[in-house]
DNA sequence: CCCTAAGGATTGTTCAACAATTCTTCAATA
DNA sequence: TATTGAAGAATTGTTGAACAATCCTTAGGG
């Protein structure tokens, strides 16, 4: 895109000036907004760590401690606190403090309720079915079956993640992508909790591969169906695994 | 609920204490939670003033003199504008402070995109239509034809919310509940910035009667179908309006 | 008319403190 | 022994003042 753009008009003399200059001043707003405040990076580090399971269910955050470790104080760990509480990651107790938040099988029921309700729509009446979100979702599959392969599980789970991003992103929303994100993430601490077995990914490599041919053979709605059955089984799968060992 | 059980067996004779006894705590947090922090009645505070259209798109909000008129720190302010920021309600923009979110075209199309995608399957394949949530849709619809008839427009738009919620309610997910609270929080926000004419709503009364309707005699599928043009319609009339006026 | 620099205003962030509340400990008591 | 109660410690909720960094404004200088 030609950021300078010397050929202009001397007449007035100044239009393409402002329209280059705001997308220079709207770019570094940009950049900005990615290194963004410490309290934003505060939460994402103990985002991070919630996700990865070195926080677990249940620990509580004292705020004076975790402040020290981050380097912040405690006026903006509570603002990245606050950001947290918001994505469901962590709970807040009045006068007790934050704790990783400790989901129960009304949680999972209720995840796997909105999975069932938003993907499976997505697949079939999604409005932004671009040939790229298409060739995502496909890309997700290949992802699996070569992480599979090699027996990389962490990696099998890391592309199961973005295959079902990759079919919420068919509806071609950014509100439900947003959303999407705090499921899987709130989904990650169901596996923590449970002590997921290694290979508990692996069996529905093959079902995404079925649903992605079928969406890229056309038939949405078929697609649309097998992913709701197989969102139910999962979601049995789980919730009973979730009983035995949480 | 029999609150207090008296004739438990004295063998072990605490079981059922115990359970009182958690059932009284979880109460009292519960208390605890509404009545909440200073940080939270700032929030709704504010909340309730952009949703009311007091504060209109685009003011900025000096931490300052808005900490002052609310009689919190600029500390315990900043908590609760993350709040709403996380909300959508309004946006921070790094250095230089949080203003009332302006919704573009994109906004709005987003929304309805959101809520074409969700409703008609809340109502289609929901999990949770119990008879008092059904009833639930009816009520609003009554709700809204009474405000109607005695030309309460306000009231109107409120018992439109009503209906809509009730609908998502059918799906019978909290997380659903919960995003779609923030989803009409944004809409009164649209409605604000175009300058909603008192009666806008007054025309899917008929609509919104139509499809409790479908929806009481059984009818789903139907009910969605129609539910799901009725948004179409409504979204492209928003969108000029919203091009027109803002 | 455009550019630049000084000055003022606002935000991002820290620190230190204090009241309110919860948790802990530990002795006294039935 | 198990329960109660109260003193004391620890943590949260909240405040106020401060300071650097950044943005905005405005007044000159080219």
């Amino acid at each position: 895109m030609g950021t300078t753009d010397p050929a202009s008009p001397m007449g007035r003399g100044h239009t393409d000036l402002d329209v280059v200059l705001d997308e220079v001043l709207a770019a570094r707003r940009a950049e900005r907004t990615v290194m963004s405040t410490s309290a934003d990076r505060a939460a994402r580090v103990v985002r991070e760590q919630v996700v990865e399971g070195h926080l677990r269910s249940g620990t509580r955050l004292p705020e004076e401690r975790l402040a020290a470790a981050l380097g912040v104080s405690r006026n903006t760990l509570r603002e990245a606190l606050s950001q947290l509480v918001a994505e469901r990651i962590l709970v807040r107790e009045p006068h007790r403090g934050v704790v990783v938040a400790t989901p129960e099988v009304a949680d999972v029921e209720d995840v796997y309720r909105v999975r069932r309700l938003v993907e499976p729509a997505a697949l079939a009446h999604g409005t932004g079915h671009t040939p790229a979100r298409v060739a995502a979702v496909a890309a997700a599959v290949t992802e699996g079956r070569e992480a599979g392969a090699r027996g990389d599980w962490d990696a099998v789970a890391s592309a199961n993640q973005h295959f079902h991003r990759a079919v919420v992103a068919l509806a071609g929303s950014p509100r439900l992508d947003a959303q999407m994100h705090l499921l899987l993430a709130e989904m990650r601490l169901f596996f923590h909790q449970m002590g997921e077995p290694r290979r508990f990914h692996q069996p529905y490599l093959e079902e995404n591969a079925t649903i992605a041919d079928l969406l890229g053979a056309g038939d949405r709605q078929g697609a649309a169906d097998r992913l709701d059955t197989y969102l139910t089984a999962a979601q049995t799968q789980l919730v009973a695994a979730f009983r035995d060992r949480a």
